[in-house]
Formats: C-alpha cells, structure tokens, sequence
DNA sequence: TATAATTAGTACTATAGCAGTCCTATTTAA
DNA sequence: TTAAATAGGACTGCTATAGTACTAATTATA
C-alpha cells in the first residue's frame, strides 16, 4: 500500500542535496557525483522537478539548476505532484443508476476525502524537515488541523 | 500521486454491501449483480479479503461469503492491505557508505514515518465510516491524534 | 448417493505505467 | 567558435495490475 515512486524517492534526494548546498547554480553532472544516482535519471528529474517551477533553470556553460524557494517553503506534496502528477483517483467505476440506490458514491466522494487528507498530510511537511535526524511530531497536528480545517471549508 | 488501486476500489464497494446486507452468507453471484463489478473480479476480490482473515467463506451449496466483524470494527487500512499487501516503502536505493557522508538515510526514515502516518489514519476511518454520506471531520483528528501518539513511542 | 451450487487455487494474457537510457536541438559563457 | 549545459523527445525493457479461465475441492439437499 502506498509505494513511493522511485523517481519521487530520488527527487527528495535531489532537491535535498540542492538545499543544502549554499552556491547558486548546480549540474546535473555535480548532482549525479554526489547522490550516486546515474546522470540520465538525474537529468530526467531535473527536467521534471523544472517544468513544475520547483527548480529554475539556466542553460549553457556555467548553467544548471537552482531552488527557487528556500527548502522550509517548498511542500512534499509538491515533489510528489511534480513527478507523479496530481491525484489520481480512480474514476467511478459503477454505472451511475446503481449509485442511487446504494451508496457507492459516497464510498467514492470519501475516498476523495481521504485523499485529500492525506495531500494536506504532505502539503505540511517540507523539504527542510525531510533532511532533519527525526520529523517532528507535533508537526501532525499542525497538518492534520489543516487538513480539518479545509474539510469543514468545502 | 496516491492513486487507488481499482481493485482497492472494488473492495471497498464489495465490503460495503456485505456491510449492509443483514442475512448471514453472500454468494459471489449476488455480489456481482448487486455491484455490477464482473463475477471474475468479484470472486478474485472476494478470496482475497478471505485470505487476509475479513470475511468467512463457506463452501458447497448454500455456501458463501461473510463479515466476520462488525462493519464498524474493520478498518480502512485492513481492506487496502488485504489487496495491496503491506507498506511498501522502496528500499535504501543509496549505498551505505554514501549514507554516512550526506542525510539521504534520514530522507528514507522520515519517508518511513510519513507512509506510517498515513497507514495510521486509514487505520482509524472504518468501513462504517466509509458509507455515510460524508465523512465525520472529527474523525481525522482522531486519527491524527493516534498516529502522533505511535510516533512518540516507536 | 447423486447432483448442483459454491468456493479454492492457480495459471494465463493483455495492457499500462514505471524506470532507465540515448540522441539531437538549443542555449550561453568564455 | 567552442565547449558546457539544459530541453525535449523517442525508445526499450521490466514489472505490476486487471481481468479471465479452468480445474479441484467442498457441501447442502433432493
């Protein structure tokens, strides 16, 4: 239940070792060296974690990528969303005369509920408490109050 | 991100009409025609959850399928595991000597925590829960509260 | 006891998505 | 002009998922 993606594994990786080095641009070349990660996974992530505006960009000699935001400003569920897209729950399945007369569809509308509680989950945690020896744990709280927030909201 | 299995999206549908179905045994046959989901999968679906110990078979004649607890005691987390398997988290994909110079093995500790996070706010939502119209947002702190509570003794 | 109903178990196929690599074009500092 | 970079596809292999089918085992009941 709940595989974490490879590529998005390496991501926080990546964007972590960007966090913590202080100089502006870095390579892709620099990246691989460093996370022991192979250039062309490197490279492809960069790539992606760029197009989603995480990381900006510079190309030709002395180019390479850069935070755009400082690490406590950029959300888990951001990297999560620029690798794996948005999320996918699975479309309604049953034919929609069924769901009037049973409750399949407000199976449905809380799993979407749950998803979203689990988004806002990672929307609280950032990229700065990754790195940390031991998330803290009153961190939870202040996502899932969020999280509960939102929920009486819409 | 956090896509939901078709199959976990079934069971959920599955279990939820036993849920509400108050005679003793189901067959599989009236499972398929009650949910529209095709006998195959339905069947598949059903030796599943058996095996992961949430229903009872029956064999034979008048044989069938069965909650074997209340719909208010079998969790969220129970249905998706019996489909899904446990965590599955991927493993270290660093080496080790290279863990000891950077932070990446907190990165994959931390991931650790937050999948824990949330198999523990499934753990909390019941398949009762499930098929109210719509989630109590209480729940959440519950479960929350709970999760924060394992976190600080493990 | 014979039969029909029912689950158990396994094997199989097709599809889709993920992981990983490679190539060419474009940009840019020196 | 050249070398160093990223941008953007295209491509392959692998794996997991979804769905189906078949045979064996079990059991109530006529």
């Amino acid at each position: 239940m709940f595989k974490i993606n490879k590529l998005t594994d390496y991501s926080t990786v990546v964007m972590s070792y960007l966090a913590e080095v202080p100089r502006g641009m870095v390579t892709a070349n620099d990246i691989c060296q460093h996370t022991h990660i192979s250039l062309p996974t490197v490279s492809k992530i960069l790539k992606m974690l760029a197009k989603a505006g995480l990381l900006a960009s510079h190309r030709g000699a002395a180019g390479g990528y850069q935070l755009v935001r400082a690490p406590h400003d950029i959300s888990i569920a951001e990297i999560v969303i620029a690798i794996e897209g948005e999320v996918g729950l699975t479309e309604c399945s049953m034919n929609h005369s069924h769901c009037s007369i049973q409750d399949s569809c407000h199976i449905r509308s809380n799993w979407r509920l749950i998803s979203h509680i689990i988004q806002q989950t990672l929307q609280n945690i950032t990229l700065a408490d990754l790195a940390k020896p031991m998330l803290a744990t009153d961190m939870y709280i202040t996502a899932i109050g969020a999280a509960n927030h939102e929920s009486k909201k819409g």
